[in-house]
DNA sequence: CCCGAACGTTGTTCTAGAGCAACCTTTGGC
DNA sequence: GCCAAAGGTTGCTCTAGAACAACGTTCGGG
């Protein structure tokens, strides 16, 4: 394993407060790891023996039903921490993890959390908001699938991607992982068809631009206002 | 305001690892607050001044679309701290909190927080389990969104409410607090019309019993069946 | 005791979107 | 270069449940 560099962790907020000699122990004290896309980093209900930080790519936070159906509860993109399960209290995760693209990490025994929260001011607080983000998040979910039709739903969750993950082309923004109708469908509670439909009819308006595994947003304005203004 | 008893908080999760004379002292800071039934205890947005413990009553958690719909996200029984924007790092509230019947809180200003987080040992490790259940629950219900029915949804809200809330009676277990169809409709995602029909058939196989604003489960059984299993 | 507002019921209509089905397209492994 | 698997499209049907509508019922305040 090669020494990473202390450059990688100083400008991410959970360690912004920090000095560099406590930035070098935390990352000592890290194991880097790579995913493939399409493995899951761990799994619903499994211990909670590691927390982790995405270096690079994007996770899929998803439940699988009894039935086996999948629920994409939240996408989670590079510079985050996640399976923080000990910050709520819990010794096991909530859902399962799944590298939507190729992922680096960073890992941590779950064991070091006490003492991240202790040692390092800031630290704390900064996760703590993102997990309050992520709460906020889940609640728009719970709200607009409540009140909101599929279309916009689906419009909605485009530009929530694109927004978090987007990547500035020449025709558009691009959703910067390999996400296809059926990814989209389970974010939204649809089909596939339903989703394939939809991005049919926008592709027709200009309002999209898809290939297989791929969306690219070219009018986001316009789908903000199919998501309802 | 009358001098409030340690045995109050002595046994909630939040001050269970706390000396009296410490109870002591975060009673002296508190402020006992009453509210009327339908009353707000906070609206969202809102600067996030205090943060609260429900002493007795049942709060209900709402967010208001731009066009009026009401989303209720939660119910929060007797016993727990509501209000904890702080704890995840913003100044205001997320959420529109409404008493479900009479309340009963005491109240601290927010900026009491930090001091009890770091002061008072296991209030800050029981609170953000707190929050994890929360975030659990947030989380099932957008799973049922995506995946179940209204009927099943509706009788796993009314399971909720009834092992969160439930008073045992001769006939079955209420929901303790007045609750309407519109209400459950809300909580659900429905009307209140499907609402309506639903509780009547299930009142005709005996499965509850509803009066103006009440409902008693008294087959709970079953309804974890049509629930799903 | 009356009246109006809040709450609840029930019937009917209508449609968004699921379900089913068939087929096309791209891609990567051998 | 072929072919199988993964992903995508599109047409048709069908139904859960919203929307609309009209009418009961309970309750609390003056």
């Amino acid at each position: 394993m090669h020494r990473l560099d202390e450059s990688l962790l100083a400008p991410l907020p959970p360690f912004s407060f920090l000095e560099r000699p406590q930035i070098r122990a935390i990352l000592d004290r890290a194991t880097s790891r790579r995913f493939d896309e399409g493995v899951s980093v761990f799994e619903e209900g499994a211990a909670a023996n590691s927390f982790y930080l995405l270096l690079d790519g994007t996770i899929r936070v998803v439940k699988i039903t009894p039935d086996g159906e999948q629920v994409t509860s939240l996408h989670i993109p590079a510079g985050q921490l996640f399976g923080i399960a000990p910050s709520l209290g819990r010794d096991t995760y909530p859902a399962t993890a799944i590298a939507a693209s190729e992922l680096l990490t960073l890992c941590w025994p779950t064991s070091l959390w006490h003492s991240f929260v202790t040692d390092y001011p800031g630290f704390a607080t900064e996760t703590y908001k993102t997990v309050g983000n992520r709460v906020a998040e889940m609640n728009n979910r719970i709200v607009e699938m409540s009140t909101q039709h599929v279309e916009q739903r689906i419009a909605r969750a485009l530009l929530r991607l694109v927004k978090q993950s987007g990547k500035k082309t020449e025709i558009g923004i691009e959703i910067d992982f390999p996400i296809t109708r059926q990814d989209v469908s389970e974010m939204t509670g649809t089909t596939l068809h339903t989703v394939s439909r939809l991005l049919s009819a926008w592709e027709k308006d200009g309002l999209v631009n898809s290939k297989r595994k791929k969306i690219i947003v070219c009018d986001p304005h316009r789908l903000v206002v199919l998501g309802g203004a």
